[in-house]
DNA sequence: AATTCGGGGGC
DNA sequence: GCCCCAGAATT
């Protein structure tokens, strides 16, 4: 028989896993939730730049619930998927006002918290608490699917309940074997069971694995989703005015809810009318560039605008604002305002405005 | 059950 | 171009 597939992980992620990740090396649920909550769906390279500000802006989950929405957001930017950063800080302020400050210990409870589902209350529980419960990120998803040459389709929610009830007979008899085999799962779908080109000779379960005996590992996990993206195009203006800037914050729902824009336009006859009223001494019109979001190519227009200082931009951006729907300029949360140099530093910015703010 | 949420890495 | 990434919430 020999060890089973969690003993194999276990062993194999003390000798050859991951082990000096900003995030390992603790116990601090606070710290583990912050990770967990800002890899999802992110690579770890990505995120490493962020945790370490976060941790030292707010070191504690009760500085991070004090902290504003605003100023969390303009963490995050950047980032991507905001309503993480929506519910990170109302999870905060959750463990501090319906938990006393300390994070509950068992996995049922986190999944309760904003922004915390099954897979990520798994892990904090397991990291820091030794609980018995699995993960099912898209690393397990890939590793399970083909240790069991499981053909499944994962767009059907009946498979993913499948695949859960499989990750849970795998987890050790022992608790204080959970955190490295929780890590373990993540290490090897990272660094072995890559989705192309997996390193089948280096895997603690090449001798068990039905995917790698039946030639298909590498054609696993299946998933038929097609994505298809829509295409939305809108005209920006960058007003500036004697050092200021006009900006307007997004509503609090849908795409890059909360942060910060120039004003935008749904049609360019609408944001030409708009710059011609300005009055504008210098107009620079740049070329398009399409921004590729998960379900939208937003094709975004720029006009760099230097607006004299007796023109009246409030009251300009106001009548557009009120104007028809058609030529109206796209809902904000609050109107649009102007901003100095260190006023735009505090706010958060979508990665294609971050890029035409700072030059690129 | 299907959609909606970003942005970047790697090929 | 394509798929993927330590998914969750909403409809």
């Amino acid at each position: 028989m020999g060890p089973t597939l969690s003993e194999r992980l276990v062993t194999w992620q003390r000798q050859h896993g991951r082990h000096h990740l900003p995030w390992q090396n603790t116990r601090d649920p606070y710290r583990v939730w912050l990770s967990e909550i800002m890899l999802q769906q992110t690579q770890v390279s990505t995120v490493l730049g962020y945790y370490d500000r976060f941790l030292a802006l707010w070191p504690t989950v009760a500085d991070l619930a004090a902290a504003s929405l605003d100023e969390v957001l303009a963490q995050w930017a950047g980032l991507g998927y905001y309503s993480r950063a929506r519910n990170l800080h109302r999870c905060a302020q959750a463990v501090v006002s319906a938990h006393g400050g300390t994070f509950p210990r068992q996995a049922e409870v986190l999944a309760t918290l904003p922004g915390i589902g099954r897979s990520t209350a798994a892990a904090i529980a397991g990291f820091c608490f030794d609980e018995r419960v699995t993960i099912l990120d898209g690393n397990v998803k890939r590793v399970l699917t083909r240790a069991l040459n499981w053909e499944g389709d994962l767009s059907v929610t009946r498979h993913e309940r499948w695949l859960w009830d499989a990750a849970s007979l795998l987890v050790p008899e022992q608790g204080a074997d959970m955190p490295a085999y929780t890590q373990g799962l993540m290490d090897l779908g990272a660094t072995v069971c890559t989705p192309r080109k997996p390193q089948c000779l280096l895997c603690p379960w090449q001798p068990q694995c039905l995917g790698l005996q039946a030639g298909r590992a590498a054609e696993l996990p299946v998933k038929t989703r097609k994505l298809k993206r829509s295409r939305r195009e809108s005209w920006c203006l960058w007003i500036e005015q004697g050092g200021q800037t006009w900006v307007a914050q997004r509503p609090d729902t849908g795409v890059w809810a909360g942060l910060w824009t120039f004003p935008m336009w749904a049609s360019e006859g609408a944001a030409l009318r708009v710059q011609q009223a300005l009055q504008p001494e210098r107009v620079d019109t740049q070329p398009p560039i399409t921004h590729v979001l998960t379900h939208l190519d937003w094709v975004l227009h720029l006009s760099r605008l230097s607006v004299p200082a007796q023109v009246d931009v409030q009251a300009v951006l106001q009548a557009s604002q009120a104007a028809d729907p058609v030529a109206a300029m796209e809902p904000v949360a609050a109107g649009p305002s102007p901003r100095s140099a260190e006023g735009m530093a505090t706010l958060g910015f979508p990665a294609p405005f971050q890029r035409w703010l700072t030059g690129r």
